[in-house]
DNA sequence: CATCTTATTATGTGCAGACATAATACTCTG
DNA sequence: CAGAGTATTATGTCTGCACATAATAAGATG
């Protein structure tokens, strides 16, 4: 039996309840034997549904099923355009307002940031009628040559010219401020969905953005 | 070198742009020479980058940087509990209400399936303050024998009890229902992140879940 | 020149064996 | 009996080798 093999009839097992949660399940070398291979294709097979959070490994102590099982989900961080083509629809956007200034306070601590940064406000639409509202702060010091952001949109311009980032990312429900809801055409104080986004290079901020849907948007996410 | 020593190298000559997004990395072989390891280890590592989506490989063509790094963000899916102990406050959960009936239609066509549940309302608290209201529907055809829910949530004996499932999840923010506002402590209409869930095992709905945050919920995650 | 066939090559996966390491169980000692 | 030291054990990882497989490149053929 070869390693998918046996993830699979271990994940069998696991859903059969011959297995059930907390329970020690027999080691590497029993299992090697039980399955005619050597304990290197058990190791990587329990090693990948430990990685999946569906088995517990620790040495000496064995290899336990999870008893409460870590279900993650994976979501695709939203990359606007697509998100909106992918619907069948047209995406435009509209550069608001493009200027330089302080972050207000929040803003620079979560960005561990104080200086004069490039903050630039966008409304993205899908045939014509508002999507999201974009409101990014862009530290200009570590970023060089900046493109016509009327032209391409920040985003995109990121995910294409920086180099490999790391980030946090955090969704919320929050009522609509009177600017928001101006801009996206809607009562003040209607319930939009926020995504509030950070991300480095190394230890340089690069961009805090803070993107605020349109009613009626939905994050969705397949559950492992 | 060891396994996580050439990951973490290879992570560093991408991000110092030694190795740019489309091109061709050395073959394993090369680089086992080059670490001084061999090419089983540097497979490892390699592979493990490929499962991040940092990489891209493919037989014989080789191994290249992937050119838009697919960002995925991975959100452990809140188990209430947890999550308020997590925050050093004291859980409890109340029962609302307790019936069988048959569901609305859109919450009959989420789960695909339009016979009599049960229906739960649970009211989670912090502190003793509101944390999240969730209304729950369950089918009892496949569920077997029920426990009293007034002593166990009923998200951790399904996560205990019930074999390994499959789901989906989305988010979204809408503005509070009557009954969700009054159970919840707020006014009708304020902001609420708001969590649907749907579980099956094989081809069978076990259960369906909205859940109803109190305002200020985050849903915090990280980006690979 | 187009197309089919045949190498070539990089990754995918497997094996047996070895040693490292962490956690537990056991034993000795005061 | 408590605490320190030691043995045991299951997983973690690496090595060197082998063969499988997919994709491409090179060559043969009409």
């Amino acid at each position: 039996m070869n390693h998918q093999g046996i993830r699979a009839e271990v994940l069998r097992r696991i859903r059969a309840r011959d297995w059930v949660p907390g329970v020690t399940i027999p080691s590497e070398e029993a299992l090697a034997v039980e399955f005619g291979c050597a304990r290197a294709t058990v190791n990587r097979a329990l090693r990948d549904l430990a990685g999946q959070g569906v088995l517990e490994r620790r040495r000496r102590a064995g290899t336990r099923v999870a008893l409460l099982p870590v279900r993650k989900a994976v979501v695709d961080i939203p990359v606007i355009r697509l998100d909106v083509e992918g619907k069948g629809q047209v995406y435009t956007h509209r550069l608001l307002e493009q200027s330089m200034g302080v972050p207000s306070v929040p803003v620079a601590s979560r960005a561990g940031f104080a200086g004069r940064m490039l903050y630039l406000e966008t409304l993205h639409l899908a045939d014509g009628r508002p999507y999201a509202f974009e409101a990014r702060w862009l530290n200009v010091g570590v970023l060089g040559e900046l493109p016509d952001f009327t032209q391409v949109s920040a985003n995109e311009w990121l995910v294409r010219n920086v180099r490999y980032t790391t980030g946090d990312i955090a969704f919320s429900a929050e009522g609509a401020s009177v600017r928001e809801a101006a801009v996206l055409g809607v009562a003040a104080g209607t319930a939009v969905f926020v995504t509030d986004r950070a991300t480095w290079v190394e230890a340089d901020v690069i961009t805090v953005v803070r993107l605020c849907h349109a009613p009626g948007y939905r994050l969705q996410a397949g559950v492992s």
